[in-house]
DNA sequence: CAGGTCAAGTCGTGAT
DNA sequence: ATCACGACTTGACCTG
């Protein structure tokens, strides 16, 4: 009667650990300066079957940030030397642009801007000399290109690489920055979408797992009551994981090896 | 025309 | 205070 349920906690444990959730892109915010460029989700689930005393499961590690932020690019950059001038690219905002003139260039890297704004413009122009409207700069083949393939080596600038790329490019330097920036986001959102799979597919694999350790749980409950003799003979005590075979085994069965 | 893409705008924040 | 960056938003353009 009453040696069930008292009498019947082995002091089996079973536990179900993952690690927190990911950062969504919405709580990555700021908390993930520390950049995660593209990289692999470092998830480490645990399940164990554990005697009490033993701790029910290992915490979930935390996960690493993901490493560098291109840090290896500051050690050219002064910023001084007004690259990023205005936010001339659109005529659009009229009163607004006002925020971007924190730097204020000289009239040299203005003219050089204006005049790559400009091209930039009729390369791919689709025909309407109307500036009232904002329009939309298309980036040619050749550009994305370029672009693309100096984001690969550094994803993000310092203003010399900036300058220079621009100019490369036939574009202002505000345009190439806002570029990386924007590149640098859709990266970071596919990899959202990529841990947001991988964390899906581990969370299947350590359900059925605890499915499992739960139904190998009730058979031991249940052997337990079947034997109540077997207890008093301390041999819960002795019943441990084997780590090789994964079930649980009696203090004295060793497992395959 | 709805929905997607992407350049460019605003705003908040951390670093210096 | 200034700057660079990320998050979010806006608007032009494209496509089915």
């Amino acid at each position: 009667m009453g040696m069930d349920d008292d009498l019947c906690t082995p002091g089996l444990i079973l536990g179900l650990g993952l690690p927190p959730a990911p950062d969504t892109p919405s709580n990555i915010r700021e908390k993930s300066k520390p950049g995660r460029p593209p990289g692999r989700l470092d998830l480490d689930p645990c399940l164990t079957l554990a005697l009490s005393g033993e701790t029910a499961c290992r915490e979930a590690r935390e996960r690493p940030f993901y490493g560098n932020r291109s840090s290896f690019e500051d050690e050219s950059g002064g910023g001084c030397e007004g690259e990023d001038s205005r936010g001339a690219a659109s005529s659009f905002s009229s009163g607004k642009a006002v925020k971007r003139e924190r730097e204020v260039s000289s009239g040299d890297d203005a003219e050089i801007e204006r005049a790559s704004s400009k091209a930039s413009d009729e390369e791919d122009d689709l025909g309407g000399g109307d500036n009232k409207a904002r329009k939309k700069l298309r980036l040619t083949k050749d550009q994305s290109a370029l672009l693309e393939e100096s984001f690969k080596q550094h994803i993000t600038l310092n203003p010399k690489q900036k300058q220079a790329l621009a100019r490369q490019l036939k574009l202002q330097p505000r345009q190439v920055e806002v570029w990386f920036q924007n590149r640098r986001a859709r990266t970071k959102l596919k990899q959202t979408e990529v841990d947001c799979e991988f964390l899906k597919k581990c969370c299947e694999t350590l359900s059925d797992e605890n499915r499992r350790l739960q139904k190998e749980l009730q058979e031991l409950k249940a052997l337990k009551l079947a034997q109540p003799l077997y207890m008093h003979m301390g041999g819960a005590a002795t019943l441990s994981m084997c780590p090789s075979c994964e079930r649980v085994c009696r203090g004295g069965d060793k497992g395959p090896s």
